[in-house]
DNA sequence: TAAAAATCGAGAGCACCGCTCTTGACAAGC
DNA sequence: GCTTGTCAAGAGCGGTGCTCTCGATTTTTA
């Protein structure tokens, strides 16, 4: 029963699976927002009311399309960081750098639905937010290890007493960091996505050609920010 | 003649500005892609196939409130830079960075129009991209000021010499500026856009909620940074 | 094995969208 | 006063997300 699946329940996640990654191909070439449930229905020769079977919106579906994007960019970034030696963490940062960007860079609307606008009328359910520290955690790793290590220790002055809660929740991804290395990690991992969302959003246009060795530069600034 | 408009020139550029404005309110509560000509025109009493006599297309509407919001923004920007001390650098980007944050905040939407993805199907024309500098212009300045007075000194590896074109482009912004320190500033900038960007489309959701006090804390992380 | 229940695709339809084209009213300039 | 240019209005095209009904098919139950 359970085990030899009913041949309608076989056929069911076949398709569901088929609607999922025509959506993502055609995510590619028009965007977020030109996602359109009677386009993927017309390429499964379906009729577009039958879409709803198993997608009861066309948000259920980007919810969908938002999850698998999270990992896959957050399972990018997992082995460019397994990759490297433990002990080389500026090598591990770089690396996980250059995944997070080539990863942007090869699904570029995908990258967008994760890190740009939020889509107009999308509201994102909890479960998007939960697959979203994927990649962070591998960063937090990173600095955490460092931290160990002896490196990223950072002088300054005290964090405001008000961003201890805050803090502590970000230390669980990178345990036994003080909080004035958390918030730089913060700083350089804003730093990160920023340049990322400034390359792939066009506000590099004209300002800046060179892009991946300009990229590669600003990784190592902020890894030097970092004190790795 | 050109002195005494017309009573037709006159109602048309003021029936544009209207657009215009409508427009704007409607992408405050609706988001860029929810801007509708056909809500536009309802809203003014008009039939939707009107507003086409004022703006071609929905995409020349967009231009405009894109070149609008970047003076609005760069606007900000200046009267914040301007409120400081010319010498207190590490005030005055302060004050920029807080006034990016202040306006991002107050208007979304319209941060999203500049900041965030691209809307779909839309090709921003040269003017959009011309709008861009007036706020960079002022961080510039103030990294420029800085430098000149002895602030903003980097020391570290030097830039790999294919970024020099790119380097000399960008120190128009900042006369007098070392290709190292330009590079350190351009972290520092997509530093500060990524955690607007993060806090207005969401990444920070379930993470930090001290929202204010925490970017403050990414500031002057990043104002250290560049030696302020 | 036969009947009942659940599932599914198809189709029509609703209200909306951007955009185009035509038509008739009106004002500007000779 | 007449021509010319401008304008709002309306109908219409093809597209969208989404809902509802209907008949067919499959699964489950008796």
């Amino acid at each position: 029963m359970t085990a030899s699946r009913t041949a309608r329940e076989r056929v069911r996640t076949e398709l569901t699976r088929e609607i999922v990654d025509i959506a993502r191909r055609q995510l590619a070439t028009a965007g977020a927002g030109g996602l359109s449930l009677r386009a993927v229905a017309r390429e499964m020769g379906m009729v577009s009311s039958a879409i709803y079977r198993y997608f009861p919106s066309r948000d259920d579906l980007l919810t969908t399309l938002i999850i698998e994007g999270y990992n896959a960019l957050g399972e990018a970034v997992e082995r460019a960081d397994a990759a490297c030696p433990r002990g080389d963490h500026s090598g591990r940062w770089r690396a996980a750098c250059g995944a997070v960007r080539d990863w942007a860079l090869a699904h570029p609307h995908e990258y967008a639905l994760l890190y740009g606008s939020p889509v107009p009328g999308y509201h994102a359910p909890q479960e998007t937010i939960a697959a979203r520290v994927r990649d962070v955690t591998v960063f937090g790793r990173i600095v955490a290890d460092a931290h160990a290590a002896g490196a990223a220790a950072v002088r300054g002055p005290a964090v405001a007493p008000s961003l201890a809660a805050d803090a502590d929740r970000m230390r669980e991804l990178m345990p036994g960091v003080p909080d004035e290395t958390v918030f730089r990690a913060l700083a350089a991992w804003s730093g990160l996505f920023g340049w990322v969302s400034f390359e792939l959003f066009g506000q590099l246009e004209n300002a800046v050609d060179e892009r991946a060795t300009a990229f590669a530069r600003i990784v190592d600034e902020l890894g030097a920010f970092l004190g790795l």
